[in-house]
DNA sequence: CTGGGAGTCTTACGATGTAAGGTGGTTGCA
DNA sequence: TGCAACCACCTTACATCGTAAGACTCCCAG
């Protein structure tokens, strides 16, 4: 389509060569060895602490003391790396809950995938646009599933139940992450004198919106749709 | 930090005027001016067809017939465009809802709002990750606040069932449209067969996962909810 | 000694959002 | 009528992004 008008290569004059001494002799190599799980430590630290959008693989290159493109090493692209950040951070949801009522075990399921939310918010939103479309994300949703069924022999009800608390769990850490730990989502967010003076329901709601209520509204939710 | 190092400026040879002729007496310009609703329009139409991740301003502009820059003129930055795009689909649910009795008029609204999602699929995430953090969004919710403020008296419990609701509405909704429309999310989804050998419960509950069962799905949750 | 692969780095490309400023047509005021 | 101010739109350029292509440096097996 646009060709390329290049003329001249552009070479940078003379790259400083600043590699580690061969010989060195005794010293061991100070440089740690790339690993999948080592880059996704790092990404996952990077994007807790800065944020998705502030995260690249040149931001990550530089806090592994590595050039961006060694992680293509390790990873086919950075949608690939994504994925596997999600599988691992859902891994913590393989532990099997306490309790043998199945109900409890939901319950019990339930919360725990509310700390996930919580331990990386701004991870988060990532996790429930790309639903549980990794390996470990399947399996744990076989686990959930099958205390649904626990509760509820039917196949049908069960499949329809297991959604339904799904939508619930999902929207609601959803709700918890974006613009809480993330700051406001919009580029121009609503005032809150705005609020205040067009929307009276709103402004004496509010109270009931701040953080240190989220818990009690969630199991007020997931204890009516528990039945 | 980096220091650019570009010599040459890299000028393209000899760019051709092709600016509209100034006399052309009596020719009405045929060029439909810009307005921040044409571009909404057009950048919607866009999202709806291509999806999220192939939109920019390049594209609007080509579809306007008009140069990228072009838009800047009325919209300060693409994330305020976004905001308002997301503020031109909620208008959609401004509508009053039909019926007297505040759990109607409740189910209503929830409805609407799942077919908000389903209508523009693809722009649906971006509306869930912002929340309604936008001038027509917070009238929305006031709306929905007074819905079950009339339903339930209790200033405290209000406020934490319409979390519950929206927390679950939104789930829905998204669940509905991530993957649905928009192919799978990951860059490499899991497979139909891993989940067959693997995810018994799963394999089993998947037709009652399929599209033509979604609608009841919803409804189960939301009448259980609604009490 | 000599391949050959594994791991890492270099360079460069096409894409994106947008800052900075130019331009041409219209309008208001002298 | 003249002219300045303004509006709408365009041009150019730049930083940044993900990543393709390939070069370099090891280490180890033959």
């Amino acid at each position: 389509m646009t060709s390329k008008l290049h003329v001249a290569p552009l070479r940078r004059a003379a790259r400083p060569r600043r590699r580690k001494k061969p010989g060195a002799p005794g010293v061991v190599s100070t440089r740690t060895p790339l690993t999948r799980t080592r880059i996704l430590a790092a990404a996952l630290d990077l994007i807790d602490r800065d944020g998705l959008v502030l995260f690249g693989v040149r931001g990550l290159g530089a806090s592994l003391g590595c050039e961006p493109m060694s992680i293509y090493h390790y990873f086919p692209s950075k949608a690939h790396l994504m994925d596997a950040l999600i599988d691992a951070a859902l891994s913590g949801l393989l532990a099997d809950p306490p309790g043998a009522d199945p109900i409890d075990r939901l319950r019990a399921m339930s919360h725990s995938y509310l700390r996930l939310a919580r331990r990386h918010p701004k991870l988060f939103p990532l996790i429930a646009v790309h639903r549980l479309n990794t390996p470990t994300g399947v399996q744990v949703i076989e686990k959930l599933l099958a205390c649904v069924h626990a509760a509820i022999a039917d196949d049908k009800l069960a499949a329809q139940y297991f959604r339904v608390l799904s939508y619930y769990v999902t929207g609601a850490a959803l709700d918890e992450t974006v613009g809480y730990a993330n700051g406001p989502s919009a580029a121009e967010p609503v005032s809150d004198a705005y609020i205040d003076a067009h929307c009276p329901r709103l402004a004496a709601a509010a109270r009931f919106h701040k953080p240190e209520w989220w818990g009690s509204t969630f199991d007020l939710g997931l204890e009516t749709l528990l039945d």
